[in-house]
DNA sequence: TTGGCCACGTA
DNA sequence: CGTACGTGGCCAAA
C-alpha cells in the first residue's frame, strides 16, 4: 500500500460500516421466497431474516468499530418535487415488505444499533453524510448497499460493499473497481448514471445509451457539462437522443447527487453496536418465531457469546469433521495455534523431491503415498467474490484456513488485510509456517490458491497433494465446480445448504443458494473438513492406480507452471486490435448491406432461424442437410455448397455471397472484441485461465477469454495473431511447436516399422507415407494423392468413418473406402493397435495414457448403438490425445525449469496443445530458443523423434514459421 | 434471467 | 456418420 498515513489512521481510529436500510431490505426480500419465512399468522420475515443475516455477515467479516443504519423516510423529498415518478418502483414496494421495516428496526434497536431516518431526506443522504463524517474523523468507511448512486462516494477511504447477482456475493467497490467496471471514476459515476438512467428507480436515460456510451462520452468530454456543451458534435443516433433527452439528463443529474452535509444530530464515535437489550431482543424473534439458532448466530456476530470460536455443528454427515475454528488476530496467536497443532514434521514424514523429471519416463513405475497423509495440514483461501480461479488483481481474499490434528485457524479477511499494510510480523508467520509444512500439506486447487496467495504476497509451494487435481485423475469426465461438489461426487455426502429457519426446513434451490451463508464461517470450516476427507478418499484411489507419479511429476508442477503463465499473461497492441475491429466491423457492416438488398429485408444475419426462412422458403433453395433437431442447417458448408449451385439465379447468388462474408468478418470482429474486451488495461496484457481439470483426455482448455482457438486456418484471421506481441521489457516471441505428435506417438505405442521408418527417414511425411500406401515412387505422388493419405493419416487418432474421409476429401465412399483399406494394408500394426486401444478400454472400462493417465468410457457397453460408436471413437482418440497432452506438460515443466535455471527471463506465457508461445527477453533468443527446443524434443523417448520447429518474431504472426 | 441450440474458432 | 474444447447470438421458456 503506498499511502502509509491513511493505514495509520485507519488502524487508530477503526472501521465506520453504513448500511442502506432500505437497500438491504429490499434485496433480502427479493432474495428469499416469502413462503418459507413467515410466522404461523402470515407475518411476512424473509426480508427481517435476510436482513439480519446479510448484516452479521458483513459484520463477521469486515469486523467494524462503528455502525450505523439509514432508512427512507415516508412521503416525499425534495426529489419528488422534481421528478415526479422518482422511485416509483419503489413506493411501490409490496406491503410484505413494507411491514418488515418496523420490525427490521425493532431489531436494530434491540440490539443497540443506531438508525437514522431524516424526514425530507433519502437514506442515500443519510448515508452520503455519514461516510464523509467517517471520513473526517479518520475512519475507514464502508457502505453497505444495493444502490449504485452510492458510488459517487467511494475514495481511498470510502468502499461501498454492493452485492452482487447473489445476495451473499459482496464486491468491494474501490475507486479501482469502480474505474475497471465503468471506465470513470467514482467522482464521475453520477454524471454516467444521468445519462443512463436507474431502471430500478424508474429514471430514464438516454434511449440507446448504456454505460459503454455513456463513458466514452465522458472520458471524450471531460464530464457531463462538457458533453452538454458540445452534444451537438456528437453524431449518429445517439447523439440525436442525447440532445432530445438533454434536459431529463441534467434533472437526473441534479436528482442523483447525494446530499452530504445534512445535520444529523450525531458523531460517529457515539455510533457504536452491540450492547444488546436481551430481553427486547427475544420477545422480538418470539413474535417472529425465529429459531435459536439464528438467536445465538447473530448474537454472536454483536460480539455476545464466544467470540474467538466458531460453533460446531454436531449435525454433519459422520464421514467428516467440521473442525473448530480458531480467529487469529495476529502472529503471537498465529504462532501458538500452530505450535500447538502443527508441530514441525520429522524426518521420517519427508518424502523425495519430485522435482527430478529426469526420471519421468513412460515406464516409470507409480509412486506412493507416502506415510505423511496421516496428518495432513491444509491450507485453504478462498474468496469473496468468486469460487473458481481469481484472477491477478482480481482477488478479493476473504480469509486463510489452516486444517490440522482436526483443528481449524481462521485468519479473517479484516486481520488479513490489516496485516499486509501494517507489516506486522503476521504474514511472515504464515509464511514461516506454509514453507514448513508444504511436504505434507493438502489443498483444493494449487493453481487457484497460488492466485488467492498470492493477492496477500503469500507463496505456496508446490503441495504434496491436490484434491482437486486428484479428483481430475480419478474421474476426468466429471468436472466440479467447488469444494462441495467434489465432496458430492466421491464421498456422497450431501451439504445442506445451511437450514435457515429450523420450524419451516424446505427451501427451494433458489433461496436455498441466497441463505447458505447464514454461517459463512461454519461453511468454510465444512469446506476444509471436505478437503481433508477427499484427501483420505482420493489418495489411495490415487495410490491404487499408481498415479502418484503423474500427480507429483506433472499435474502439480505444471499447475505451477500454469500459474506463473496465468500471472504474466499475454501482452497485446491494443491499437492494432481497435484497428482490426474496426475494419472487421465495416467489412460485415458492407456485407450485410448486400445480404439485405438481395434479399429484400433486414434480415438478422445472425438469427438460424430467420435465414432457413428466407433461403428455403422465400428463396426457393434446395435444403441440403439436416441440424439434429430438424431443421436445416444453414452452416458454411451448406452456405458455400449453395453459393456455388446458385450461379443462374442472381439473387440467391448475391445474398449467399454477401452472407458467407459477413458470417467469416463478423465472426472475426467478435474474437477481436472479446480480446479487446479481455485486456487488462492496468498492464496491456490478457490473463487467461488455464482449465487443467476440464478436458477429459488430459489437456488444458483456455477461458476468459480462450487463447486457444485464435484463428490460424486462413491469411485474415491469422492476421489477429500480429497483436500478440512481446510486452514491456521483451523483445521478441518464439513459437514452438510439435509436428505430427499424435502420429508419432501412434508410431511408437503402435510398434509398426513402417511407421516408425517413415518418421525416422527425416522425409516429407505425408508423400512419403503416401508413396508407401499408393506403391509409388516419391516423385510420382501428386498432390490430391498426399492430401488424401494426410485426411487419413490425421483421421485415424478420430476414428474417422469412410463416409466422414468421403465428405471431407468430396471423393466417392468407395474411393474412400478403398484409401482406408490400403492404408491399414499398409500399417498393419497401427490398425491392430487401434482396435486394441477399443477392445482393451471395453474389457477394463478405461483406456490409459503413456503416464497412466485414465479415462473411464461406459458408454462402450450402452445397448444404444450411436451411444456404443461415440464411446468407441472417443476410447481410440483418448490415449492418443491423452498421450500428447502429458508429452506437452512435461515439455512445458522442463521448459520452464530450463530458462529459470538458465538465469533467462524469458517465459512461456502461451499453450495451445501442441504449440509453446514464448516471449523473449533482449539477448536470449538463441539460448532460450535452444532450451524450449530441447526441452520438447527430449520431453520423453519414443520409438520416433520428436519434431519440434521454432521460429522467432516481433508478434505472433511473424514467430510462425 | 436461464438453457438449449446453432454456428464456428482452435488443436 | 471425426476427437477434444469455449464463446457468442438467438430464441423460447421462464
Amino acid at each position: 500500500m503506498s499511502d502509509n498515513l491513511d493505514d495509520t489512521q485507519t488502524k487508530t481510529r477503526g472501521t465506520l460500516l453504513v448500511v442502506d436500510g432500505h437497500s438491504l431490505a429490499f434485496r433480502a426480500f427479493f432474495a428469499l421466497p416469502v413462503e418459507s419465512f413467515s410466522t404461523h399468522d402470515g407475518q411476512a420475515t424473509n426480508a427481517v431474516w435476510g436482513f439480519a443475516s446479510m448484516l452479521c455477515q458483513v459484520l463477521d467479516s469486515e469486523r467494524p468499530d462503528r455502525l450505523a443504519v439509514a432508512f427512507d423516510v415516508k412521503g416525499g423529498t425534495f426529489r419528488n418535487q422534481l421528478l415526479p415518478q422518482y422511485k416509483g418502483t419503489r413506493e411501490a414496494a409490496p406491503e410484505e415488505l413494507l411491514t418488515q421495516l418496523p420490525l427490521i428496526q425493532r431489531m436494530l434497536k434491540a440490539l443497540g444499533v443506531t438508525y437514522i431516518e431524516k424526514p425530507g431526506f433519502e437514506g442515500d443522504d443519510v448515508i452520503g453524510t455519514l461516510a464523509s463524517m467517517g471520513e473526517d474523523a479518520g475512519y475507514a468507511t464502508l457502505v453497505l448497499s444495493g444502490d449504485r448512486d452510492a458510488f459517487q462516494l467511494i475514495d481511498d477511504n470510502i468502499t461501498v460493499l454492493y452485492p452482487g447477482q447473489h445476495f451473499k456475493d459482496l464486491k468491494h467497490m474501490t475507486p479501482q473497481a469502480v474505474e475497471e467496471k465503468y471506465h470513470v471514476p467514482p467522482s464521475l459515476y453520477p454524471d454516467l448514471a444521468a445519462l443512463r438512467g436507474e431502471t430500478a428507480d424508474n429514471i430514464p436515460g438516454v434511449p440507446g445509451v448504456g454505460d459503454g456510451f455513456a463513458a466514452k462520452w465522458i472520458n471524450q468530454f471531460g464530464n457531463l457539462e462538457g458533453i452538454i456543451a458540445h452534444a451537438d458534435e456528437i453524431g449518429g443516433k445517439k447523439g440525436e437522443a442525447l440532445r432530445d433527452n438533454i434536459d431529463q439528463v441534467k434533472l437526473n443529474r441534479t436528482v442523483n447527487a447525494l446530499r452530504r452535509d445534512l445535520d444529523l444530530g450525531v458523531a460517529v464515535r457515539d455510533l457504536t453496536f452491540g450492547e444488546v437489550d436481551t430481553a427486547a431482543f427475544d420477545e422480538l424473534f418470539a413474535q417472529l418465531e425465529f429459531g435459536g439458532r439464528t438467536r445465538s448466530r447473530i448474537l454472536k456476530s454483536f460480539g455476545i457469546g464466544q467470540q474467538s470460536t466458531v460453533e460446531d455443528d454436531s449435525q454433519e454427515p459422520s464421514s467428516f469433521n467440521v473442525p473448530e475454528g480458531t480467529v487469529i488476530n495476529d502472529a503471537a496467536q498465529l504462532q501458538a495455534w500452530a505450535a500447538a497443532n502443527m508441530p514441525a514434521a520429522d524426518s521420517s514424514t519427508q518424502h523425495s523431491d519430485h522435482s527430478d523429471h529426469e526420471l519421468l519416463q513412460p515406464t516409470a513405475a507409480g509412486q506412493h503415498a507416502p506415510a505423511t497423509l496421516c496428518a495432513p495440514r491444509i491450507a485453504h483461501a478462498w474468496t469473496l467474490n468468486a469460487e473458481g480461479s481469481p484472477k491477478p488483481g482480481r482477488a478479493e481474499l476473504a480469509s486463510i484456513l489452516l486444517f490440522s490434528a482436526g483443528q481449524a485457524a481462521i485468519i479473517p479477511a479484516k486481520v488479513l488485510r490489516d496485516s499486509v499494510a501494517a507489516d506486522n510480523g503476521l504474514m511472515e508467520t504464515m509464511q514461516t509456517i506454509i514453507n514448513d509444512h508444504a511436504s505434507s500439506m493438502i489443498v483444493h486447487g494449487f493453481k487457484e490458491q497460488s492466485h488467492m496467495l498470492a493477492s496477500v504476497n503469500l507463496v505456496l509451494p508446490t503441495p504434496f497433494f491436490d484434491t482437486k487435481l486428484a479428483g481430475y485423475l480419478i474421474h476426468p469426465d466429471f468436472h466440479a465446480e467447488s469444494v462441495e461438489e467434489a465432496g458430492e461426487h466421491f464421498l456422497d455426502v450431501h451439504i445442506e445448504a445451511e437450514d435457515s429457519q429450523e420450524s419451516q426446513g424446505q427451501l427451494d434451490l433458489g433461496g436455498d443458494d441466497e441463505i447458505s451463508e447464514e454461517d459463512d464461517r461454519h461453511h468454510e470450516l465444512t469446506r476444509i473438513a471436505l478437503i481433508a476427507a477427499l484427501a483420505a478418499t482420493l489418495a489411495p484411489m490415487v495410490d491404487e492406480r499408481q498415479q502418484f507419479t503423474l500427480l507429483h511429476a506433472i499435474e502439480l508442477p505444471v499447475s505451477q507452471v500454469l500459474y506463473g503463465m496465468e500471472r504474466t499473461g499475454a501482452s497485446v497492441d491494443m491499437p492494432r486490435l481497435v484497428a482490426m475491429r474496426d475494419q472487421f466491423a465495416s467489412d460485415a457492416r458492407q456485407a450485410q448491406e448486400i445480404a439485405w438488398d438481395a434479399a429484400g429485408t433486414r434480415v438478422n444475419l445472425q438469427s438460424p432461424k430467420q435465414l432457413q426462412k428466407i433461403l428455403f422458403e422465400d428463396m426457393g433453395l434446395k435444403p441440403t442437410r439436416k441440424t439434429k433437431s430438424g431443421s436445416y442447417t444453414t452452416n458454411a458448408a451448406v452456405l458455400q455448397d449453395l453459393y456455388v449451385k446458385s450461379v443462374d439465379n442472381e439473387r440467391a447468388n448475391t445474398f449467399l455471397g454477401a452472407l458467407l462474408r459477413h458470417r467469416e468478418t463478423n465472426k472475426l470482429k467478435q474474437i477481436v472484441q472479446t480480446l479487446i474486451d479481455a485486456t487488462n488495461p492496468a498492464d496491456g496484457r490478457i490473463h487467461t485461465t488455464f482449465e487443467q481439470t476440464v478436458a477429459a483426455t488430459g489437456r488444458l482448455s483456455s477461458v476468459d477469454p480462450n487463447l486457444q482457438n485464435i484463428p490460424n486456418r486462413n491469411a485474415q484471421g491469422r492476421e489477429i495473431r500480429s497483436a500478440f506481441v512481446p510486452g514491456e521489457g521483451y523483445e521478441s516471441l518464439l513459437s514452438s511447436d510439435y509436428s505430427q505428435v499424435e502420429l508419432r506417438i501412434m508410431a511408437d505405442l503402435s510398434g509398426d516399422e513402417a511407421l516408425i521408418e517413415a518418421f525416422r527417414s527425416g522425409a516429407d511425411f505425408h508423400r512419403y507415407v503416401a508413396s508407401l500406401v499408393y506403391g509409388v515412387p516419391v516423385e510420382e505422388i501428386s498432390s490430391d494423392q498426399r492430401s488424401h493419405v494426410k485426411a487419413m493419416s490425421y483421421g485415424l487418432a478420430y476414428g474417422l468413418s469412410t463416409y466422414g474421409l468421403a465428405q471431407q476429401l468430396k471423393i466417392a465412399p468407395g474411393e474412400a473406402e478403398r484409401l482406408k483399406a490400403q492404408y491399414f494394408a499398409t500399417f498393419g500394426k497401427v490398425h491392430e493397435y487401434l482396435e486394441s486401444l477399443v477392445s482393451s478400454a471395453r474389457e477394463r472400462g478405461y483406456t490409459e495414457t503413456m503416464f497412466g493417465r485414465r479415462r473411464y468410457f461406459p458408454g462402450l457397453h450402452s445397448t444404444n448403438r450411436n451411444v456404443r460408436d461415440a464411446a468407441e471413437r472417443a476410447a481410440l482418440n483418448a490415449p492418443i490425445q491423452g498421450s500428447a497432452a502429458d508429452i506437452m506438460k512435461i515439455a512445458m515443466i522442463r521448459a520452464d525449469q530450463a530458462l529459470r535455471n538458465a538465469g533467462l527471463l524469458s517465459r512461456i506465457i502461451l499453450q495451445i496443445h501442441d504449440e509453446l508461445v514464448v516471449e523473449i527477453a533482449p539477448g536470449e533468443q538463441d539460448r532460450a530458443s535452444e532450451l524450449v527446443k530441447d526441452a520438447m524434443e527430449h520431453a520423453v523417448q519414443l520409438a520416433v523423434p520428436l519434431d519440434v520447429s521454432t521460429g522467432i518474431g516481433e508478434d505472433w504472426q511473424l514467430a510462425a514459421h
